[in-house]
DNA sequence: GGGCTAATTGAAAACAGTTTTCAGTGTGAT
DNA sequence: ATCACACTGAAAACTGTTTTCAATTAGCCC
């Protein structure tokens, strides 16, 4: 789980200043057990601080990106989620049903990113891997 | 390699008509090295028929999924492209140069999928993997 | 604590990609 | 050749995202 104070410490790192709209939106982000997109962020920021405009939303969600705190999360029908990150390399198990994401880290892949490599005389450089299904409260 | 009248079978197959933007579409689609925007597929789809339409190639594309002769392909910077498909489950490999795409069939993941399994309580559906690399010409 | 400066904000406008609408057209069956 | 109906394309409508710009505010300095 991502604390907020965690994340304002990697903000203020950064020389960002935190102020009252970004609170708001990294409180909704560290409280975040699922994939939100831009609009759910902005309704539930704007709980912590009404004035909250969608486009600081975005700003912040970049800005957020960018410290590595949050992750894009892909599904079939679009791209238009995000989803709080812990460090490091890690992908995702997201719920069909109600769209909770969890990180999992172990990826195991060497050995088939070898053989791809092999046959497809592709240099491999990064990978992407998410999977779908229920998770133990929708079951 | 897709061939054009492969496609065009399963289209007629479905009861689609076979028309000349269509056609268009197909020919573009089944020459398709790399992924391509449905705004590129159309730009090429003109030269076989000048007066195709951005809107037909959105309907075609979505009628060539349907059939699974066409798969959208996800990158860091959005999910506005689409590549030729061959049957079944597979999984693509991009080169982050000249976006060519190219499949891989094998997917030795059952191993981790049950390790993620346990260790999440998801029960995993579906998984989607994607290469990121370099393609033998651009390295 | 109050004042200063540059970063930050939000409303509106601009923008890009996609979908819907609808009158006219072309396909494939007969 | 004729016909019904699926298909087409231009324009308009939409959705999600980004830019613009004047007003505001956080954090620093005294």
């Amino acid at each position: 789980m991502l604390s907020e104070s965690s994340l304002a410490q990697a903000f203020t790192a950064r020389g960002y200043k935190l102020t009252r709209p970004r609170r708001a939106v990294l409180k909704v982000v560290a409280q975040a057990g699922a994939g939100l997109s831009p609009a759910q962020i902005h309704a539930r920021a704007k709980k912590f601080h009404p004035h909250t405009g969608l486009v600081t939303v975005y700003r912040t969600l970049d800005l957020l990106a960018e410290c590595g705190a949050v992750r894009r999360v892909h599904g079939e029908d679009g791209c238009h989620s995000y989803a709080p990150a812990s460090a490091g390399h890690a992908h995702h198990v997201i719920c069909g049903q109600c769209h909770a994401v969890v990180e999992f880290e172990e990826c195991d892949l060497a050995e088939l990113l070898k053989t791809v490599q092999r046959r497809t005389g592709y240099k491999i450089q990064e990978h992407w891997l998410e999977l779908f299904g229920l998770c133990p409260n929708c079951r």
